[in-house]
DNA sequence: GATAAAATACTACACCTGTAGTACAAGTCG
DNA sequence: CGACTTGTACTACAGGTGTAGTATTTTATC
């Protein structure tokens, strides 16, 4: 069982976009992420051929520009992520990291019912 | 307004002791770090001297063993720290992070009580 | 006051990360 | 075909990060 390798805070930003939809070309997370804040194609290639490499996404090269889509789930990357940081500065408990996450946001309506059926399911 | 500084993994875990008690002094904040993860003496005394450069701690020379305190406020550190993350992956909402890390966690009686509490005053 | 102990300062270094340029290959169009 | 376009591969590099060793300073202790 191995576990999920961590992908960097650009590779998740990719990974983020590619579990939306995938599988999606460079140009297209180019144009996605570029939206967002300025960054050159290449910069985007090169974080999709590390991400190959480093088995955080799989790719398709049987047309001329590859397509992409993720090779580990959300949910264990979030939980590698999520662990880590309640580990260094939490306490080791997510539920805190996540209070302090929530602070004093106000939560569109979704949020908050979402919000309220989590605690509601605990009981 | 100046924003504070982000604090790398290592040096949030040393703040987090920091924010809890304060001051302290290297010996006392290498015990408790090398009680979680084996690490040097030097390490954390290192990173102390990066954090003091960056702002991040202040320390009292007076006595031979320095003594360090916060120089910035916990929450000005989370509110970057998970602006941040929440930007990168979770479509810029702190409370969508806050949920995908609550995830299939189960609280405590306490943590859910805090839980039910921030949802009920966003009433 | 000599010696050991404890503390900080300084230096080092390998690896990671974000970013992007250059080179080369493969289609595309007139 | 020849010029242009689009795509990937490879290379580069500066700065950050975690880690820790060595040197130096300060204080206690006999």
């Amino acid at each position: 069982m191995n576990d999920a390798p961590s992908p960097s805070d650009a590779q998740l930003e990719i990974l983020d976009l590619l579990w939306r939809e995938s599988p999606l070309s460079v140009r297209d997370l180019h144009a996605a992420v570029d939206r967002k804040r300025s960054v050159s194609y290449t910069t985007v290639l090169t974080q999709l051929q590390r991400m190959t490499e480093a088995g955080l996404v799989e790719r398709d090269t049987a047309s001329r520009s590859h397509l992409y889509r993720p090779a580990v789930p959300r949910d264990a990357v979030e939980k590698g992520l999520f662990g880590k940081l309640a580990e260094t500065a939490f306490g080791g408990s997510r539920v805190t990291l996540a209070l302090r996450a929530l602070g004093n946001e106000t939560p569109t309506a979704d949020e908050l019912d979402e919000l309220r059926r989590w605690v509601d399911d605990q009981a």
